[in-house]
Order: structure tokens, then C-alpha cells, then sequence
DNA sequence: CATGAATGAGCTTTCATTCAT
DNA sequence: TATGAATGAAAGCTCATTCAT
């Protein structure tokens, strides 16, 4: 008797975020996932219930696999600015290594196709960064304004930079990047 | 005046995005924009080439009107600053009335449904603040960085604000407004 | 423009009727009725809402075309015998000649598939025979008995003869459906 | 003794006769019927060839629990209507007791789905009550008429009793068979 | 003997588009 | 210009059956 193989799962997740970032959601028909997976398309609904259970499960694979990034080397006990670099940093390199995945991660964000449920249950992975900035407004090094308006200024501006970067309008080198963490910083500190 | 065959384009373009804004691309078949416009399906193949026409036009649609909103008032010969608040309450009240088509515009940046050359076209429009923001470099009240990171901070932001708004998970009434110009002014200030 | 002809919508249900009494329900794909029709299979959904439907359809259908045989030339002054003779050859009668549809029907009494409220739908159209058996249990000719036991016992003794003389086992020819008729009249008659 | 596998073997072919009753052979897939029956969809075919194989063996078992059931207590010496009203109570009561079984073995006979070998192989263990009757026309208390039209008229019209009995329209208590049975032999004797 | 994974073929249904009027 | 009927192609999904262990 054979097991299912997570490798099987890993390749059809991969397979999925490949066809919708090159074509768009209405490109990624179950039967290419299948055959760029290399499987059956049968063979899909044995680790997935429905096409909509397969987008959502990829959504929270690749929030997930972003969080993870993003909190990577930080630790609650960072002076405020230097923990908020770091995440920042890591959040920047990811999304220009990761192209892939965070520009699939963007078209989520904005389509009405991913159950709020789902969408919801990745909020939590966020966390850290919210308490970071609670403690910087303790500080007095953070304004003292709603979250969502500090994400929108400091973090949300890397995903137009980032698409800017894919479609080869602007070059995000290292450079460049420091000139953005200098705007988003000045955009919450203060 | 508006002829009888311009209503008809109007009422196609507006099914469209209705439809499209509260379910998705993929929810938006042609025989419902049909029925939603009060046409048959084969009317819409007299105004639009294709559906991918279709919705090329519908985003060219918007993105004018939306551009023509964000620079209601202004006129070259105001202060840097004045004319950047005119221009970012512009935007953002527009975006707050006008959430249907902000959304679908939302998606249309994320989307590669859109056809580039198209995307290209309607980046023209915003040529006047791109100069404003010239202007502010020269007399040294903007940062002198590139347009891209400007824009970025100070305009993207809202989006971000906007689809929290309409989720509900954050009321953007006209105080937190000016917070939110606040922390983008503060991004590009020099 | 073309206009919906009755015409297609016969031909699907009589190839709907000829698929599912050759091979049973689960060979009548709906790509062979539409082939069998000459029609695409996307026009079957013109004309039925679903496979279901088709069925549904097919059974009101059918069972109103065997209903209105059943009562040709009958009349309500008709004496009591006299009347249930004509109804009983109207129904073997009619049985022979369209032993497609009447082996149709047959199927249909005992699946599951065909839905309640249709099934009692068609019920309605059997009442003038209920009427009779009332006015022979009135004048003392009918046994006075539950209307269900008259019915098991003399017409639907019928569909067992049919179904053997389709499948060849026993002739049913004038001779002896006389026979068959001294039967039945004998389990209800006083 | 019951071996395991034999054990198997009931236990498959009764959770196939469940679900073909509570809905119909079209909703029976071997998935559904393994799980049932609590064993892997491989294991199905183990103890049979093919899913037409399965039905088929389900339908030779219940015709024969049937017709074991039909004879039980009845000897050749019994005098003819004794005999009969034995057999036709049996028959009638283990269709009462076993309405799973008997409403399957409807189902059955008016589908093409059973091959009609063995439709034919199941026809043998009918032979006594065959027998009983030519003794009835032998001793002329039965009609010397077809056996066809003798089964139609006094054991068929039980099928349809109990089918309504199942489907709630007409309460079968011993009283009404009673009546039935009545009618029953009225048709038959001569 | 028994299994759960795997599958190719086929299912019902929908879609963007064209036809005939 | 405008229509509703019509459609081939393809979508998501299920099924009876086989594979590999």
C-alpha cells in the first residue's frame, strides 16, 4: 500500500501558485495544476476537497511561509527602531526573492476569492509586529495611531514597490531599499 | 448629450463591475452582465471586441474618471504642499465614495488579467502629480527620491486603508483621514 | 433571432427516453441524449434546467400521454363494468403500442430517482378511474375496499404482463388479455 | 461457520442494498459501498469481479432469501388453497418485514440493469408455487390460464401494496392483507 | 487477504462566442 | 442595431477499477 507523500501536496501547492501568477486565478485550471504537478487530475481532490479548499490552503501555506520569514533573527527584547528594521529588512528580501509567492499573495489580498474566514486566521501570524509597535508607542518612539493605519504606511508600500520591481518599471536594489525603509520609518515614527 | 448606444456601453461597463467587485473576475460570466445590463449576451460583442476587451476598457474607464477626481481643483500654480493635501483628500474621499470602483481597481493592479499595454496607458494620467512632486524636489520640500517610492508611500497607503474599510475591520471616517495624510506626508516630507 | 422550437425539446426527451429504456438511467449521459437529439449538449440546459429536470420532465410527460389514452371514448355515464373495461384495454392497449414508454414509466415507479412531488403531480391525472370505482362500490358492483388494493389488482397486474412480453417470456396478445382482463375484473367485482 | 470472508461478503452486500435503496443505484459508488461495509474499496474486489457483478450476486442472494422465505412450512401435499394462502401470506409478510430488500428486488425487475441470465437463474426458485398451481388446474380450483397471468394477478400486485405501504401512502396491517388476499384469490380460482 | 493511493475516462454543467433573424 | 437560440470547448469533479505494498 502506498502513503500519501506530502511531496505529492508540495507539488500541486507549487504547481497551483505557478499557473495563477502567470495567467491569473481563471488560468489555473485543475487539469494544468494536474499535469504540471505531474499527477492525475483525480489525484488533486485526494489531498484537497475542492479547487476553493486548494487556493485557500495555499494562501495560508505561503502567509505562513512569509510570517516566518519576516520574523526571522527577532526577538521581543530589540530596542523598537531595530526590531522594526529587521522585520522590515527581511519582509523586503523575502518578497524580492520570493516574487512568486508574494505576488500571489498580493492578488489575494484584493480578491474577493479567498474566504474571509481563511483571511482571518492568517491575521494571527502577525502579531509580533503589532506588539512591536504597541511597545513603541509605550516608548514614545511610535505615533500613537490606529495599527491598520501604521501597516498601511510602513509595511503595505513594499507590495507596490515590489510588483513595480516584477514588471521591470523600477529596480529594488539594496539601494533603494534603504531609501524606502527611510520614507516608511518617517511615515510612523515620531 | 448621451445617444441611446453610449447608455448601453455605460450600463455594460457598470454590470461589469458590480459584478466583478462582489465576486470576483471569475464570477462575472458574460450572460450575467448581459442580463444585469438588460441586453442580450451578443449586444455586448457590438460595443467590445471580447470579454478581456471588455474589461480593458472598464479599467481604462475607471482609472480615468478616478484621475480625473484626484485632480479636481488643482492647478500647477499652487503651494507643493496644498496642492499634494488637495490632491491626496481628493483621492482618498474619492476612494470612500466611490468603493466599487476603487476595489475593482485594487484588484486590477494585482491581477496580470490586465493587458500591460493598457496598464501603460492609463499611467499617463498621472503625470501631473508626478510633476508636483518634480516641482517639491526642486524647492526642496520633497525628498529627492524616485517617483516610485514617493508614490509608494504617499498614495498606496490609502488602498491598503480602503479594503480595511470596506471589510469593515476599520471605519476611515475624516479624522483618522487626516492622521493617514499625516504619516504620508511625513514619508515624503523632506 | 431564432425562437425555441418544441420540436428540440421532444426530440431530447424521447432520446432521454429511448437512452435510459435501452440501458437503464446511468447510461443516458447527457453527451449521448444530446448526440441521439442532433443537438450540442450545452442546448440541453435551454431547455431543461438540469439532468434531473429532464427526468422530471420526461415522467410528467409521459405519464399524462398515458393518462389521456386511458380515458379516450370514456364517459362518466358510461355503466360501472362497461367503463372499467374501456379504461383497462385503453391501458393494455396502449401499453403494447408504446411499450418504450410505458417500460419508462414502470422504472420510474419503483427508483428513487424521480422526485415526490412530481411523482404526486402525476397522480392527479388518474381520478376519473378512482371516480368510477367509487360510483361501483355505490351501486354494489366494486368491492368495498381501499382503492390502493382495487388498483394493485387490476391494472397494475399489467405491467408485470407487459414487462414479460417485452423481454419475450409470454405473448400478450387479444386472446389473452381477455384472459387477463377476466382476472382482474374477478379480484374486484362483488 | 461463518468464516471471516464470508462475513465480508454479507457485510458488502448489505451495505449495497442500503444505499441503492435509500437512493438509488446511480447513488451506490464502491467508495461509498466499502466504507459502509468497512473496508477498502480494493478489498470489494476480492469478492467480486465487478460492480455489475456485485448486483448481480446481491440480486441472486435476496431472490433467494425471498423465495426461502415464500416456501417456509408449505409441503405439496397441502391442499391447493391452503397452499397458496400460506405462500401468498409468507410472501407477503416477509415483504412487510424485509421492505429494504423487497423494495430492491423492485427495483430490479424493471430495470435493464440486471443481466437477464440471471434474471433467468432466479426464475428456477420460484417452481413450486408453479407446481401448485398446475395441481389447482389440475383439480380445477384454479383457472387453467397462463402461470404469467395467475403470478400477475395474485402475487404482483403485491409489490405495488407494499411500495405504497413504504412510501406512506396506504397503512398494510394484517386486516388489510387480509382483504388483499381476498382479491387475490378471487382472480385466480376458479 | 487486505489496504489506501492513484488514475484515465467520463460525468454534468458552464462559458465566451457566433448564428440566424 | 439588436436579439435569443445555439454551440464547441472546457471547466470542476466523480467513478469503477488497478497499483504497490
Amino acid at each position: 500500500m502506498r502513503t500519501k507523500s506530502s511531496q505529492k501536496r508540495e507539488a500541486l501547492l507549487e504547481a497551483t501558485l505557478n499557473l495563477v501568477n502567470n495567467n491569473g486565478f481563471h488560468a489555473a485550471p485543475m487539469s494544468k495544476i494536474a499535469k504540471l504537478a505531474g499527477v492525475s487530475p483525480a489525484t488533486i481532490y485526494l489531498y484537497f476537497k475542492s479547487k476553493q479548499d486548494l487556493i485557500n490552503q495555499l494562501y495560508i501555506n505561503s502567509k505562513i511561509a512569509f510570517t516566518e520569514e519576516a520574523f526571522v533573527n527577532y526577538h521581543e527584547s530589540m530596542p523598537v527602531k531595530k526590531g522594526f528594521e529587521l522585520i522590515w529588512f527581511n519582509i523586503a528580501n523575502y518578497k524580492i526573492k520570493q516574487t512568486c509567492a508574494s505576488s500571489f499573495l498580493a492578488q489575494c489580498e484584493t480578491t474577493p476569492m479567498i474566504d474571509s474566514k481563511i483571511r482571518e486566521e492568517a491575521l494571527e501570524y502577525f502579531k509580533p509586529l503589532l506588539q512591536l509597535w504597541e511597545r513603541g508607542q509605550q516608548e514614545e518612539i511610535i505615533k500613537p495611531i490606529a495599527s491598520h493605519i501604521l501597516y498601511a504606511n510602513a509595511i503595505y508600500p513594499l507590495t507596490f514597490l515590489l510588483s513595480s520591481h516584477k514588471r521591470g518599471d523600477f529596480i529594488l536594489d539594496q539601494e533603494q531599499l534603504k531609501i524606502a525603509f527611510k520614507a516608511a520609518w518617517d511615515s510612523i515614527k515620531l
